[in-house]
DNA sequence: CCCTTTCTTGAGTGATCATTCAAGTATATA
DNA sequence: TATATACTTGAATGATCACTCAAGAAAGGG
């Protein structure tokens, strides 16, 4: 018997978070939300409750859908091939709306004041490393990277790596394809120095 | 015949850097630098202009202060020793109020609506590549780098692991030191390379 | 001691911030 | 068609923002 919402909250939360991705937590005002997903204050409030509750949604779906992406490659290219993959993927512009890792940029935005929401990114960021990690472990288990190598030394570095690049896509004037194929080239070293030693 | 002012300008500029570094601009109010600076509205205006004029000169200082440092190694260690240390010594908790690089949490926080003190940053930090640039090229040239490299190709990529080694020392969690170290490795690996091949 | 000059103080400015809520509007069921 | 049940609207709220300015305080030269 209820009046049904005029928009689609799915799709105004992915619409919040590009926003949120390219503008940060501050940089982003309720007008700017309310402009971009085209509702007012009082609908605003009704359908998320505050700014950092919204927030936190984008927050989750964008660590939740980079996840995905990454998990899609490795079904597609196992394990190193979606390690060596991924690096252009997301500098690619074409597939992202900002380069810079939404959650990095949290983290240094708002974790100078232990920030609710920059824990909950460093959490994410947390739960990327272990997923990297995995798959470093299944590429040694694959024959394709040494055992000898330690996956989570691997891991770490990797996504210190990968923060830097995407940092770097950032800034105008810097080629970042370049970088990401340089990245790229490490890994495939990583495993020829295993097919040596066999 | 007038008065002179209670406080030392320089030293305020330093506070102040320090303040911004880690809370960003946004994260910094008004009311945060008159208490950390210990000066009232009227004095701050009088000695800064503006927010965005004191963060400037932040910035500026900022930058200078890195590339001091750098150059003070390169003068102790020379340049490909220079470029060996300087992870570890941006990463030590001791020297650094804040871990991750103030110019690019700046382009972070800021670039996302095309910001005049984005843009500064961003123009820093190219002139800090081209330093890094210029050492690699001085490494060459001292025998220790393979001429075959390019050393804005190196410079690039080295800029790029600083900064995600940088951001990684900001994250709570992260064993910085250790990323330092390996990116230290991989440049004595460079060097390695080189006497092997001559 | 007086006067000029500069610095310090802090209440006050208008703008913008996130958020609230009462009034109006649309829809589904009875 | 009547009514209950949401949803939409937008003006209003108090807080905080960067910033101003008039008045008072300190210091050096005459």
């Amino acid at each position: 018997m209820p009046r049904k919402p005029e928009y689609d909250r799915d799709e105004l939360i992915d619409r919040a978070r590009d926003l949120f991705w390219k503008q940060g937590w501050a940089g982003t005002s309720l007008k700017d939300l309310e402009n971009v997903l085209g509702i007012k204050p009082g609908s605003f409030y009704a359908a998320f409750g505050s700014k950092d509750a919204l927030f936190e949604l984008t927050l989750d779906r964008y660590a939740e859908t980079g996840a995905n992406r990454l998990e899609a490659l490795v079904e597609r290219h196992g394990a190193l091939g979606a390690l060596q993959r991924y690096p252009k993927l997301v500098v690619d512009a074409s597939t992202a709306m900002a380069k810079a890792c939404m959650l990095s940029k949290t983290v240094l935005e708002l974790g100078g004041k232990d920030n609710k929401l920059a824990a909950r990114a460093n959490a994410h960021l947390s739960k990327m490393e272990a997923l990297f990690a995995t798959l470093f472990r299944k590429a040694q288990d694959d024959g394709h990277v040494a055992q000898t190598f330690n996956a989570d030394v691997l891991a770490r570095r990797y996504q210190s790596d990968l923060l830097g690049l995407r940092f770097s896509a950032e800034r105008t004037g810097v080629d970042a394809k370049a970088i990401a194929h340089e990245i790229e080239e490490c890994l495939a070293e990583l495993a020829k120095t295993n097919r040596r030693g066999k």
